[in-house]
RNA sequence: GCUCAAGUGGCGGAAUUGGUAGACGCGCUGGAUUCAAAAUCCAGUUUCUUCGGAAGUGUGGGUUCGAUUCCCACCUUGAGUACCA
């Protein structure tokens, strides 16, 4: 009988779908392991053979999990609210809902194809609502929630309310918006309820605020930082810009410190923890106040008194401050360089330029705000040689020195990092420097013995600092502690830790997500209470912004919370009173993928987000592979909302997955077509004879051998349209060249680089009559290596892989290719191997018709076999190597096919060490030989080390270093008599050549060194 | 610029604590089988070679009896980040 991939593969599919072989128990005496993919987004061009690449690799190992005795969790689900879905309906008016379910589907069959071991009864979808029900709850738990920085948790935010009933906010130690006024108890006990809410809203773990975004106009909505890349969106490349927009926000800056500690409590790739580190970006130093000086103010004042001739009452009933009760705040790292300050600069957007600019410099500074302002942030991304800013005319008085300090501007500094100003020193900081020079001003030297003439001085270790007062002759670390002390001491600021991470923007004015559960009362924001969850995505016409610029659910016509109904009622109802207008923002992709891997420990409640039960006996996801792309957004904000349930005691971890392994991407290998591109010579045209020439030729293609260089590649062409009489010589002689690299689809393409020329000119029009210059009557295309994709013509489909070889082929190539980590070439060529593998391993139980296999005792040989594989395949498989096992197999079955081994006690733990990576075929061999139980239950072998031991070793003899020949030797020899026996040897006096070893090495069981 | 990862045959890659570099597979070459093709099987396949051997893991240096593996410098490629004070 032979091996029949498609009929084996669908029997067990449907087996393992009717007998729900893999659905997974809450209780168990078994131990739990949890391995997850990354929740993949189901898009309508479907799976290519990249996507699955991960997640064989964590069936393979959740089936070896439950080889070793483990009750597992594998679980799959669609993140099915997104921007492609709804881009789709805009374009052609299909409720994206539609489209998600039908993408779905083409998802689900192809996964289902490639025999995956998931526990599909618990999949989750993100755009249902019995999920977002959840999702929405959660965010009414973040609304509720405060960060108390003195229990460093979240706490209910009526824990935070009774502080202020008793005592105001003076001793509050929270995570909180930074424009925060003070009061006391009586104040706030006397404050309006909205002024109430106001207040809370600043300390809530989510909240409304006026924020600088990054808005899309093509896309229509706000993005978050990590969905931009290089200053154009992630999807689609449109532009951003920045844009001040009431939105909701997520307060994770709350939890920098705790994302950053905890990384050291979990197993994830190092780059991945360096880039989620450098996303928060602690940096610790001071925060040091400038006192900005008076005297100019009171000149202007005396001024505009001169001239207006305003009243001395008027004056000082216009309440305009006065410049000393102006401080600039400062963050720095090197508070130990505060004497190298020679200015200070400011954001050109901060608040307190208008205030302190004189009217001297008013003209150039309001210039220059206005030039900045138009500056997108990409062309001040682009452009960071350029040295701008502009004098305000004020100055700051230094701390210390109580010198006059220049106050600049200038778009070097952030507005939205630290507190927009920097107290420049430009000694020892480069940007400083350059912009000191730039414009001219003085560059102090703090440094001991250190050059600053060509360059700042940014090194910290070994520098000694002088010039400096009382930090003079100290040593970095020193100065740095002494200068802090002292800023503390003398009240002009204190040590701080300061975080670039930001708040995260949590609305998106798209259709497709989570509507919020929020309505809006005296234009303050509501939770709707949490048993009338989930508020359900309403219908809308049109899925575009409304023409009055509000979000698309702004053209859903009913879309009002009735509050005493609490139900959603028609906007026509809405009075104001009992009936609200709802929130018409949505939420962004990343709120449903931040805690659905608790959802799968308990999918189907509809009444709990989780069991505890569930959360206690899972509690977090053991093995969690996906790709590196998710570095800083994804796997932060879901570190973010674990800590957040952890601290509201919802979940009994902090952190939600142990161990993470990133896959690399598989790449596509384009096939490329050297199309001649032919045009006339300048000078040459002759007129209506030049359309004549051109139009007689047709697409010509050089096989890729036929040329070294494009002068070759010139020659050929010509010669060959001269020979073949297409033109004449003259004309052939006015034509220009060049070479043009055509991607062909690779299908066209055999494993020799071959195209099939036929294929290729009936896949367009415009080739119909294309001529192929030939190797040897080839054509061979260039390869090169490029991502897979639809515009590369690489995209290889793994419905056709499996059609042809099968998944347990597309299994075990899809490990043999290389290290998962790493991304490589897909090339359909190399499949072949792993498929005559499968094939060989059939024939060692089929040798005709009927399976023949023996119960006679192996050999010590076939025990061999079997041992060494399985422990080279247990180790690989715990260190995540799937490809070293897949030879492995390729050896074992090589040497059992050489061996003519057919024993059921070496074939049968074989097949169980397969079945991971080939589930169907072991499956079918299993039942062959008589078991009664899907393969998956039956236990690992166990490896025997005596099956292994050896009594003779063949030694490498070495010659200083390099192996010249081998001599096979007991293993129980000593040293001595090894060294005897190889220096008597007579290929060893041969490498002498009469000379005596100056010294012989000799480590038993490994080899032998001789050197002279 | 900074941070990280990686450079091994024609190609994907292997060599787990420093100990026989190139396992396994693709491709290629030759052969068997076949009317022929596919499939299958056998042999060979790093380079150079005077057929004895010799060189060889991005480049240069170092440690070691011995380095793809450890250390230093550099080059190249890829990824992340981007005026972060």
């Amino acid at each position: 009988m032979q091996y029949n991939h498609q009929e084996i593969e669908k029997k067990w599919q449907e087996y393992w779908a009717n007998n729900q072989t893999f659905k997974a128990s809450n209780t168990s005496d078994k131990p739990k392991y949890y391995v997850l993919d990354m929740f993949p987004y189901p898009s309508g061009a479907g799976l290519h053979v990249g996507h699955p690449l991960g997640y064989i690799a964590s069936d393979i190992y959740a089936r070896y999990k439950r080889h070793k005795g483990f009750n597992v969790l594998h679980p799959q689900g669609y993140d099915s609210f997104g921007l492609p879905a709804e881009q789709y309906a805009i374009q052609t008016g299909q409720h994206p809902a539609k489209t998600t379910e039908e993408n779905i589907k083409t998802y689900r069959r192809q996964l289902d194809q490639i025999g995956f071991s998931f526990d599909w009864s618990r999949e989750v979808r993100t755009s249902n609502p019995e999920y977002y029900k959840w999702t929405q709850w959660i965010f009414i738990q973040l609304f509720n929630s405060w960060y108390n920085k003195d229990s460093d948790k979240a706490e209910d935010i009526s824990s935070l309310i009774s502080i202020l009933e008793n005592e105001g906010n003076i001793n509050v130690n929270a995570v909180c918006d930074e424009d925060i006024i003070s009061f006391s108890s009586d104040d706030w006990n006397s404050f309006s309820s909205t002024k109430q809410q106001e207040i809370l809203l600043q300390y809530r773990l989510t909240f409304l605020s006026d924020t600088e975004v990054n808005w899309c106009p093509a896309l229509g909505t706000v993005l978050a930082n990590d969905e931009i890349v290089n200053g154009v969106s992630e999807r689609g490349g449109h532009p951003v810009v920045r844009k001040k927009m009431t939105q909701w926000s997520m307060r994770i800056s709350a939890y920098a410190q705790r994302l950053l500690d905890g990384l050291n409590t979990i197993d994830w790739p190092q780059p991945l923890k360096d880039s989620q580190t450098n996303w928060i970006g602690r940096s610790q130093g001071a925060s040091i106040k400038f006192k900005v000086q008076s005297s100019e103010l009171e000149s202007n004042v005396i001024a505009s008194e001169t001239k207006q001739s305003l009243s001395k009452e008027e004056i000082t009933s216009s309440q305009t401050p006065r410049n000393d009760e102006y401080e600039i705040e400062v963050f720095t790292t090197r508070p130990d360089t505060i004497f190298g300050v020679s200015f200070m600069t400011l954001a050109p957007e901060h608040e307190l330029v208008s205030k302190i600019t004189t009217d001297a410099q008013k003209a150039e500074v309001e210039t220059y705000i206005q030039a900045t302002a138009k500056r997108s942030e990409r062309d001040r991304m682009a452009d960071v040689k350029t040295i701008s800013g502009a004098f305000t005319g004020a100055y700051a008085i230094h701390p210390f020195s109580g010198e006059k300090v220049q106050i600049w501007i200038g778009d070097y500094v952030l507005a939205s990092y630290g507190t927009g100003a920097v107290m420049a020193v430009p000694c020892g900081d480069q940007r400083d420097y350059d912009f000191a020079k730039h414009f001219d001003i003085p560059i102090p030297n703090i440094f001991d013995n250190v050059d600053i003439s060509e360059a700042a001085h940014a090194d910290k270790e070994g520098t000694v600092i002088a010039n400096s007062d009382f930090l003079s002759g100290l040593k970095y670390k020193k100065a740095l502690k002494l200068a802090i002390y002292e800023i503390e001491k003398r009240g002009f600021g204190y040590g701080k830790t300061n975080y670039r991470l930001r708040d995260a923007v949590f609305s998106r004015q798209r259709y497709w997500g989570e509507p919020f559960p929020v309505y809006y009362k005296d234009g303050m924001p509501q939770m709707i209470g949490a048993k009338h969850l989930p508020i359900v995505l309403p219908e809308v016409e049109k899925y575009l912004p409304t023409e009055d610029g509000k979000p698309p659910l702004g053209n859903a016509e009913v879309w009002a919370w009735d509050s005493k109904q609490s139900t959603v009622v028609s906007n026509q109802l809405i009075d104001n009173k009992t009936v609200f207008p709802l929130e018409l923002n949505t939420m962004p992709g990343w709120a449903g993928s931040s805690w659905y891997f608790n959802r799968y420990m308990d999918a189907n409640n509809a009444n709990e987000f989780a069991s505890q039960e569930a959360l206690d006996y899972w509690k977090e996801v053991d093995l969690y592979i996906g790709g590196s792309e998710h570095a800083t957004g994804h796997l932060l904000y879901a570190r973010f909302w674990q800590k957040f349930l952890f601290d509201k005691d919802v979940v009994p971890v902090d952190e939600f997955a142990k161990k993470l392994i990133n896959q690399g991407m598989i790449l596509g290998t384009s096939a490329l077509a050297y199309k001649a591109n032919i045009y006339m010579k300048t000078g040459c045209s002759l007129g209506n004879h030049t359309d004549d020439i051109l139009s007689k030729i047709p697409p010509v293609f050089v096989s890729k051998g036929m040329f070294n260089s494009d002068n070759d590649f010139e020659t050929l062409v010509k010669n060959y349209l001269f020979d073949n009489k297409i033109l004449c010589i003259g004309d052939v002689e006015s034509l220009v060249v060049g070479k043009m690299p055509l991607h062909a689809d690779v299908s066209f393409v055999n494993s020799s680089d071959e195209l099939d020329i036929e294929a290729f000119k009936n896949w367009r029009a415009e080739f119909k009559d294309a001529q192929f210059i030939l190797e040897d009557d080839k054509y061979i295309v260039g390869r090169e290596v490029e991502k897979m994709s639809k515009r590369w013509f690489n995209v290889v489909n793994p419905d056709d892989i499996c059609e042809e070889y099968g998944a347990d082929a597309l299994r075990l190539f899809e490990m043999f290719l290389g290290p998962l980590e790493q991304s490589k070439p897909w090339k359909t060529s190399g499949i072949s191997g792993v498929y005559s593998f499968l094939k060989k391993l059939w024939k060692l139980f089929y040798n005709g018709e009927e399976i023949s296999i023996s119960d006679v005792e192996p050999t010590k040989e076939e025990y061999k076999v079997l041992h060494k594989t399985i422990k080279k395949v247990e180790e690989d498989i715990e260190n995540f190597s799937f490809n070293t096992s897949v030879s492995t197999f390729m050896i074992a079955v090589n040497e059992l096919t050489a061996q003519k081994c057919n024993k059921r006690e070496i074939l049968e733990p074989l097949l169980i060490l397969l079945s991971p990576y080939a589930p169907h075929i072991t499956e079918e061999l299993w039942n062959k030989l008589g078991n009664k139980e899907s393969i998956s239950t039956a236990p690992f072998p166990i490896f025997e080390a005596k099956h292994l031991v050896e009594s003779v070793k063949n030694y490498p003899i070495s010659f200083n270093g390099k192996m010249r020949f081998t001599i096979e030797l007991p293993l129980d020899l000593s040293k001595e008599e090894i060294e005897k026996i190889v220096l008597e040897h007579e290929k060893t006096q041969a490498q002498l050549q009469g000379r005596t070893p100056k010294k012989v090495i000799v480590v038993p069981g490994k080899i032998v060194n001789i050197v002279g």
